[in-house]
DNA sequence: GCAAGCCTGACC
DNA sequence: GGTCAGGCTTGC
């Protein structure tokens, strides 16, 4: 389940593996992750080197360079290439069980294996594979780029203490879901969203809007310290997770409350609890993190 | 039957 | 506009 912390793990991978290289040929096998027509997809990638990586939330870009091959004309300005054979970013969003690996090209194929980019001479081939297929590719231009990237609030790691708090202000819904409200704050999902607030010690279904100035600021030094852990032990690996030479990430025994109901608290022994806010499960310690006066009960 | 991220659509 | 339910999908 990639949330920031895998994600920006897969981006180094890409950025140590991928970046700097050709893609040369360009297969789709299942045409669903692909958003907009396969065959153009791969008509707009091949062909180009990729420039560099960039993350917002969850959400990876990965800049293409122009075409390479016969140029239709030679010696023309580099305003000139933007214009019409410019770059091209290829998105990526992994969803829940999106994984990129760099492969052999003769390697066996991974069941769910959907997309196969071959890299330079085609010896090694970046593969895109999701049992689930929640995830997506896109080949889209700077500002379809720049429009996706917009509808993202901040990207949690760099939100402002004063962003945070005026983005709570007048939030009704519960801090469970404002925190996994990509266009609020981009990067939480479930796992990072309990531990958070459980490091928070704040209930999840206290009202957004109703967080006190000084609790908002602990929660959001929990958020960032949550991730920063995350990332530097290269995220969770609950079910599916791989960074892209295939290796698990290492915070899984780092949880304190995500899919630990009935197990004691780590801090107080009280069993954790679960509640489906928002439609998904919610993992928190009632003794560490009291329902706030007026909260609606649930359960 | 449940888990997940993200999109759509219904409702106030 | 905010908020929430439902659907997608497959392995456990």
């Amino acid at each position: 389940m990639p949330e920031l912390p895998e994600v920006e793990t897969v981006l180094r991978g890409l950025k140590a593996h991928a970046v700097g290289r050709r893609i040369s040929a360009v297969e789709v096998s299942h045409p669903q992750v692909i958003v907009g027509s396969p065959d153009e997809f791969a008509e707009l990638v091949r062909g180009r080197e990729i420039l560099c990586g960039t993350r917002k939330g969850k959400a990876i870009a990965l800049e293409l360079g122009p075409r390479s091959g016969p140029s239709r004309q030679r010696g023309h300005s580099r305003r000139m290439e933007h214009a019409d054979n410019g770059s091209r970013y290829l998105l990526v969003r992994l969803g829940m069980t999106g994984q990129f690996t760099v492969n052999p090209s003769a390697a066996p194929l991974e069941p769910h294996t959907h997309v196969r980019l071959a890299l330079d001479d085609g010896r090694e081939e970046l593969r895109y594979r999701d049992p689930r297929r929640f995830g997506r590719l896109r080949c889209c231009t700077t500002e379809e780029l720049d429009t996706v990237f917009g509808g993202l609030g901040p990207d949690a790691p760099s939100i402002s203490r004063p962003q945070f708090l005026a983005a709570l202000r007048g939030r009704r819904g519960p801090i469970k879901s404002w925190l996994m409200n990509q266009q609020l704050l981009a990067g939480l999902g479930n796992i990072y969203a309990d531990e958070a607030l459980f490091a928070a010690g704040i209930h999840p279904l206290t009202p957004a809007g109703s967080i006190s100035d000084a609790a908002a600021g602990s929660l959001l030094r929990a958020v960032k310290q949550v991730l920063r852990r995350a990332v530097e032990l290269q995220g969770t690996s609950f079910r599916d997770y791989i960074d892209i030479e295939g290796r698990p990430g290492n915070f899984l025994p780092r949880l304190r409350v995500y899919q630990r109901t009935g197990e004691p608290c780590r801090r107080c022994r009280e069993p954790i609890q679960r509640l489906v806010i928002g439609g998904r499960s919610s993992h928190f310690c009632p003794h560490c993190q009291p329902r706030p006066r007026g909260a609606a009960r649930v359960g």
